[in-house]
DNA sequence: TCTTGACCTAAACTTAGGTTTAGGAATTAT
DNA sequence: ATAATTCCTAAACCTAAGTTTAGGTCAAGA
């Protein structure tokens, strides 16, 4: 009667997730479910938590691939422990301070460069390179060319 | 012997834009240049300013049809003042406000959240569905579902 | 038992924000 | 005058992060 594993419907349910989202996230390497004997995906408790650290990893701003390297350094064998997940958890501390330096001083620059007339952006503190490492959104893919 | 205008290649150095990239920002509506005798693009120096603000907005997190939107308040007919520029970019800074508090808000959480077990998500903080307005990244598409 | 609802895979489709390519036409430099 | 650039359009292609669809299989309730 005891219920070996979840479906992927339930974790669906539990995670908030789709479906089909689950399932591109095991496509891409983020989680790795075992099968029944009917093929079908069951999952354990803990990977409720992997698939909420996605999720919270997303909404930081990381990609999938980021995600994938961050979570390589969970523990292989076992499941994890809450300290192996706070552990990993201190790294988005860090980059959410991060990002909300660079978005302080960009607001700092914002009224400064929309209104001093420098903007052919040569010049522009909202346009230093060291700024350049974290873009929201997508944004076009190379602003300087090489100029070679 | 004046130069009557910039062709586009010239705006793409001065902006350090692609050419493909200002292009296409014509095709969504964000500037509309005239063109010469020959059909090749001709700008004006306003639209300078005019691709800089779209690069800005871009690095605050806007989309495309969102700049689109916040630059049809700049004034049809003529050239977009200091003044013009500088009324909509104070938009930005709330835009930015927001955005910081909302990142602060995750960090505060952050730690709790990983450490704490509750990661079922249903009751997380960092799941707050007023957080729900802004995203980093594209992530899941529909986190909720309607649970009809 | 049988039927309905969940699950399976593979492949095509979606959106955003561009880039690249192909095949010409206009400019500019020599 | 001619060659080398630059520009033109349209259409195809790209990546990320999923969703949708098609065609079947599995499981659970009446």
């Amino acid at each position: 009667m005891m219920k070996r594993g979840l479906s992927i419907g339930d974790l669906a349910v539990r995670t908030g997730l789709s479906v089909s989202a689950i399932r591109f996230y095991e496509k891409k390497g983020l989680i790795s479910p075992d099968r029944n004997a009917g093929n079908q995906r069951r999952y354990e408790g803990s990977d409720i938590r992997r698939l909420s650290f996605i999720l919270i990893a997303q909404q930081i701003g990381l990609s999938i691939d980021q995600i994938k390297d961050t979570m390589s350094e969970l523990p292989e064998g076992r499941t994890p422990t809450k300290s192996d997940w706070s552990k990993i958890s201190k790294r988005f501390r860090n980059t959410l301070d991060e990002r909300i330096a660079l978005m302080q001083r960009m607001r700092e620059n914002i009224d400064g460069c929309i209104g001093c007339g420098c903007l052919s952006l040569k010049a522009c503190q909202l346009y230093n390179p060291d700024d350049k490492a974290y873009r929201l959104g997508m944004g076009p893919r190379y602003i300087i060319s090489d100029e070679r």
